[in-house]
DNA sequence: AGCGCGCCTTGATCCGCGTCAATTTCTCGG
DNA sequence: CCGAGAAATTGACGCGGATCAAGGCGCGCT
């Protein structure tokens, strides 16, 4: 049976739904109708590390929120070869294509740790879209980002050196950071990282190791802290 | 001044341009009054070939709409290199992210060929959507699909060996098209179509011979057709 | 039609990164 | 706290593609 059935509590406290809703980007702002029209078809969902959500390709019901932890997105291509697709952090929305295609869920969400997320059920959040217009903006506001990051990747993927590529990636995410903090990269296994930014895992730890030696990261604990973003930048292109 | 405008002939027969709109898979089924609302701010737009119709930062105050022709989206990164982000065909929508970004045009977009467009208004647009559900749930709809493409370019691009790319791009265009057509790839420069995949244009040659000798493709006063699409579909990952 | 420039093509060389293999470190269950 | 398995690291090697260099063709211009 599916995972993120069977571990959906429906029986979680309403407002403290509407307190996760109301802080996350995608819903903070919305009028208390719009979300009270939204909230009997959200539920809570806890995964343990290691958990599948759902699988690529099985039929796409929900739309997911991240509220803590870390998940990853697995996509496995033409052979055997298993690609990640994308990592997601705290306030994250997964399977926003749902939506709008019916061809099932393009990759699998496997959490990298403990995670809790809320579940909206696709039809209903699509009703709900259409009666309200404000929310129909938010969701396009936030598709128009994942383009950009969708652009920013690939745009990665084309420099050619390791050393550019890992800059890079380690640079956006610093600056999507808050100010004060720098651990970038956590809670995923460098293998994964490596798959992301396809390279071998080996070209990534030699070049996480160069980077060391020049000072600009630490490594802690399979955490990326980042010291000198300014040596990085000059790194990537 | 700005390219896009100076070409723009407002004095357009407005049925024509209704013509062109309904036309397309964007404004096909929306309601007469919402196209009418629509109409007052849309204008059509010729480019000569090599044109610039908007320079990347550029503030961004139009969306396109590509009726004939083609066109390709540059974008300069860091250094003084050029990459190319996109290739564009007719009925494809362009800077659909503006709606909703303030940051100015990602990316430079030049005609390949001598083509037509029509520029609507960006807040106007915006406006329409808010007041138009069916219309707003259309450009959901294809933002969700460049959402898919651009994962399907990430997957291109994570892909590692130049045989894999080129015929995996082969392939999904030769989809795309029409049963009957089997031209891929027309009215843009080989370097054009290398700097896409990421590869230098020496080795997409190298690779486009290759795939000739093996009767998969032909190449016919630089565009390519498909000979063979099952062929190029097993060298695909 | 003739000319000239720019792009495509083809060839030769070099280097970065993927692969394979061995050792060390981390993780988690008992 | 310890031991087994997995993941991370480090080293050696070979290949694919980027780069450099030269020739050929098409296209636009006068």
């Amino acid at each position: 049976m599916n995972a993120s059935i069977k571990s959906i509590a429906s029986a979680e406290n309403p407002s403290d739904v509407r307190a996760l809703l109301s802080g996350t980007p995608l819903f903070s702002g919305l009028d208390d109708a719009a979300l009270s029209s939204l909230l009997p078809h959200v539920s809570v969902c806890w995964l343990a590390a290691k958990e599948i959500l759902y699988k690529q390709g099985q039929p796409g019901d929900c739309v997911f929120l991240l509220i803590e932890g870390s998940m990853k997105l697995v996509r496995r291509t033409g052979g055997a070869r298993e690609h990640v697709v994308r990592l997601i952090r705290p306030a994250e929305v997964l399977a926003e294509t749902e939506l709008f295609s019916s061809a099932g869920y393009p990759a699998t969400a496997v959490a990298l740790e403990a995670s809790r997320l809320l579940a909206v059920d696709a039809r209903q959040f699509a009703a709900c879209l259409r009666a309200n217009p404000e929310l129909a903006w938010k969701v396009m506001e936030r598709l128009g980002k994942r383009i950009e990051e969708l652009q920013a990747q690939t745009e990665l993927l084309a420099t050619h050196t390791a050393e550019q590529k890992v800059a890079a990636y380690l640079v956006r995410r610093y600056r999507a950071l808050a100010p004060s903090d720098a651990v970038v990269a956590s809670s995923c296994r460098r293998s994964d990282l490596a798959s992301l930014l396809a390279l071998a895992p080996e070209t990534l730890c030699r070049v996480i190791t160069e980077f060391k030696h020049r000072g600009w990261i630490r490594s802690d604990k399979g955490r990326i802290v980042v010291l000198d973003a300014k040596g990085l930048a000059g790194a990537a292109p």
